[in-house]
RNA sequence: GGGUCGCUAGCUCAGCGGUAGAGCACUCGGCUUUUAACCGAUUGGUCCUGAGUUCGAAUCUCAGGCGACCCA
């Protein structure tokens, strides 16, 4: 039993709907068809009947099944719309006609039982010539006709659609039939992510599949769900990234290796945010973070050009250019632009802290040095405003525990994160692949999560040892996959893009429980 | 976590202290060129839940639930 029990009013809709299912029993013909050959989808033959006139009709036979959408009928005339994935066409449903192809079917006629046995909602198949109608719709002209599903609810309001945003997120499925929009969105998230593979197995990238079920999350800074293994009675947490994995796959040889998957992050829900998402993690072997970039730029321009056509969007009514090369800036040079604060001149996280306050400017107490403040005055500061794509370089070692050290800039990392319409879609670095300073930078990480830092990051031993044994110089980048689709679909809303968002569980009235 | 807004028929919404409403959908009748078809009639309600104020609450108050948006 569903979580949606009929209430009373509905159940008299669905009562009536199975009396017409066991009507059509009654005649002969489930309910619930078996399988119908379509010859044409309805796309297809609107383009291929491009020049029948209006009016006019040309005899071939063509069959056709979907979802009825409207029913319009007139006496012994009537007018359904058909829909479907492809785009709808309409049945032009004539008694005379109709009734006439199909003599098995008993009084009062196969006319009679398809406008008093079929609903909006319901699936069938139709078998007919092309009609033209006099006002220029394209028709099937119905000879004989088929009920493959009787739909038992009804559709959402045919004109206004589903325009309750938690209906169309806990019902996707009904979101999906009656709107359009939403259908070549996930489309369009199918597309980007097929386009995304072929060109990364195109450059001999290979795609690795790591676990999902971890005993030390890592790779990231953020909580973890936590499960438990009943055998092996054993904590297990969701991965939080694919990052350490993929480079133990690095280490093993694999120079250019990939995964594309769902991270699970225990935290809030949000526009931008939703537990379960999916990021691609790209590691390429004697590459460093500049490689990185040209590589972004590219995967990227292709991945929107193949979806969207172009590489000039429109984002929420901004046009965005992703057509490389992209802005290159340093988070110091960023932050100085927008605060006039040269965090380069500080020499104490007291200075720093006193500076930002006299911009107006908030002071966590978790920032506790320089490095971390510059992060903090970059996302209060810079952030929103890179609207067009743009390379931010060079963060402070703190907040990067996984990235090598700057070849020339000390307390910094060779690291990259890039923003496009304000928000974080790319972050990249030159891997640390000194075992010795990994170890350090973990352990730190480790000293924070006990101070009650909960997003800071374990140590891992098994991964420390994989380094030990001799990792290649290797530049690594991960996307965000749904900011990206967000992006290319023009969706405000994370929700918009992910066809299951999570919701909290429904209200059920105390009696239910 | 904070703020704002929303929750009334299957769907979309109005009603804002005095008998629970409209359009669409459903059901019935009419109609051979409709496409939000049209015309007529009839159905259909835990007004999110609970407590309170009141002669009287969908409406006012408080608490809770769920959601949306903005902010952190």
């Amino acid at each position: 039993m569903g979580r949606f029990s009929p209430l009373p009013a509905l159940s008299d809709l669905r009562e009536t709907r199975l009396e017409k299912a066991a009507a059509l029993a009654a005649l002969g013909q489930g309910p619930y068809g078996l399988r119908f050959e379509p010859t044409h989808r309805a796309a297809a033959l609107q383009q291929a009947h491009l020049d029948l006139a209006n009016g006019q009709e040309r005899d071939v036979e063509v069959s056709v099944a979907g979802r009825v959408m409207t029913r319009r009928v007139m006496g012994k005339l009537a007018f359904f719309t058909l829909a479907d994935e492809s785009g709808s066409i309409q049945l032009f449903i004539e008694k005379a006609t109709l009734d006439a192809a199909s003599p098995d079917a008993p009084p009062p006629g196969a006319f009679a039982h398809i406008t008093s046995l079929v609903d909006a909602g319901d699936l069938i198949g139709g078998v007919g010539s092309l009609r033209r109608t006099d006002r220029g719709e394209l028709s099937v002209k119905l000879k004989s006709w088929s009920m493959l599903c009787k739909s038992l609810q009804p559709l959402p309001d045919k004109w206004h659609g589903l325009a309750d945003v938690e209906k169309r997120y806990r019902q996707r499925y009904l979101d999906l039939i009656v709107s359009p929009h939403t259908r070549e969105t996930f489309r369009r998230r199918a597309l980007a992510v097929s386009a995304m593979r072929r060109w990364l197995d195109e450059r001999e990238f290979l795609e690795i599949e790591t676990p999902v079920l971890q005993s030390v999350p890592g790779g990231a800074d953020a909580r973890p769900f936590e499960t438990h293994h009943n055998a092996l009675d054993l904590p297990l947490t969701l991965r939080i990234a694919t990052e350490l994995h993929l480079k133990r796959l690095v280490v093993g040889g694999f120079e250019r290796v990939y995964e594309l998957g769902r991270i699970f992050r225990n935290e809030g829900v949000s526009t931008r945010h939703n537990p379960e998402f999916t990021s691609v993690e790209i590691y390429q072997a004697y590459a460093d973070y500049t490689d990185m970039m040209l590589l972004t730029e590219q995967l990227l321009a292709h991945v929107c050009q193949q979806v969207c056509g172009t590489t000039l969007i429109s984002y929420q009514g901004t046009a965005i250019d992703l057509a490389p090369p992209w802005r290159r800036a340093t988070m110091h040079g960023l932050v100085q632009d927008a605060t006039g604060l040269d965090f380069n001149a500080f020499s104490s996280r007291d200075e720093a802290a006193a500076a930002m306050a006299a911009q107006g400017l908030e002071v966590p107490v978790l920032a506790d040095s320089v490095g971390r403040l510059l992060v903090e005055a970059f996302d209060q500061r810079v952030e929103a405003s890179l609207i067009q794509p743009t390379f931010v370089l060079d963060y402070p070692v703190e907040n990067s525990p996984l990235a090598r050290a700057h070849r020339s800039k000390p307390g910094l990392v060779e690291r990259f994160e890039l923003f496009i319409a304000g928000r974080e879609t790319a972050n990249a670095f030159s891997e640390l692949i000194d075992p010795v300073d990994q170890r350090q930078r973990l352990e730190a990480q480790q000293a924070r999560r006990a101070a009650g830092d909960l997003e800071a990051q374990a140590v891992d031993e098994d991964f420390l040892q994989a380094l030990e044994v001799g990792m290649p110089p290797t530049g690594g980048l991960g996307i965000g996959i749904d900011r990206l689709v967000m992006l290319l679909t023009d969706s405000p809303s994370i929700r918009d893009v992910i066809a299951f968002p999570l919701l909290r569980p429904e209200a059920r009235p105390a009696t239910m429980g």
